[in-house]
DNA sequence: TTTAAATATGTCAATTTGGACATATACTCA
DNA sequence: TGAGTATATGTCCAAATTGACATATTTAAA
């Protein structure tokens, strides 16, 4: 199916997708999961480490306590970028920021 | 970082005023930005080793040619979602992921 | 227990981000 | 050269994200 029929198709209200484009697109978002989820840990984790209470980090980062705790709760609110700012604000160094990745990707994969 | 790297990244919108400014940043944001650039780096490399075109890989992910060519430029509209989600559809491999995750600078576009 | 600190949850206005689109520029190749 | 393809740039508006705040719940120590 070409690329303009698929346009006016959507123009016209379908929801068009194949089925291989759905399983394509979750197992994409599965794996951007699954990467969010290693780095969450991995922020937690640093921070206990340092001893920062969330409002520490917060304060770090110029962020909020609330804030803080959604990142580690998983909320959908929050954004792989301040996932990644907390977890270089919390300390972490480039190689911490690898092996958490490295270890849970297994996992999860 | 190189001058000549300063100068597109003020281009692209970037918070950096002067070279002075740039180094007075926060590690923090420091690390982040070249974290981001790494990616960024990744996905265009990424991409042409499959030969995809920019339309090819927005289409693969849901997006839009000028939405890619903005990744690839850096532009500072782009958050770190978006590149790691352009950087998983464009056919990267987890090794892939995890090494431009952890490579400073080496390869430059 | 009581109290204080730490963490969690819900809401919301302001800001950031993203897809779509138009259009401009660049690159091939005949 | 010109046509076709690829990439770049600027804009718009909707959707996503964020800090801040209030408040609830949990945890820790006395």
């Amino acid at each position: 199916m070409s690329a303009d029929k698929l346009k006016r198709l959507r123009a016209a209200g379908w929801k068009v997708g194949s089925a291989e484009d759905f399983l394509q697109l979750s197992d994409e978002e599965a794996r951007l999961v699954a990467l969010k989820l290693s780095l969450i840990s991995a922020v937690k984790k640093s921070r206990i480490k340092r001893k920062l209470s969330q409002t520490d980090l917060a304060q770090r980062m110029k962020s909020s306590q609330s804030r803080i705790a959604k990142i580690e709760a998983g909320d959908s609110s929050v954004s792989l970028d301040l996932i990644v700012r907390a977890l270089i604000a919390s300390g972490a160094t480039t190689r911490d920021i690898q092996a958490a990745f490295t270890s849970k990707e297994r996992m999860a994969a």
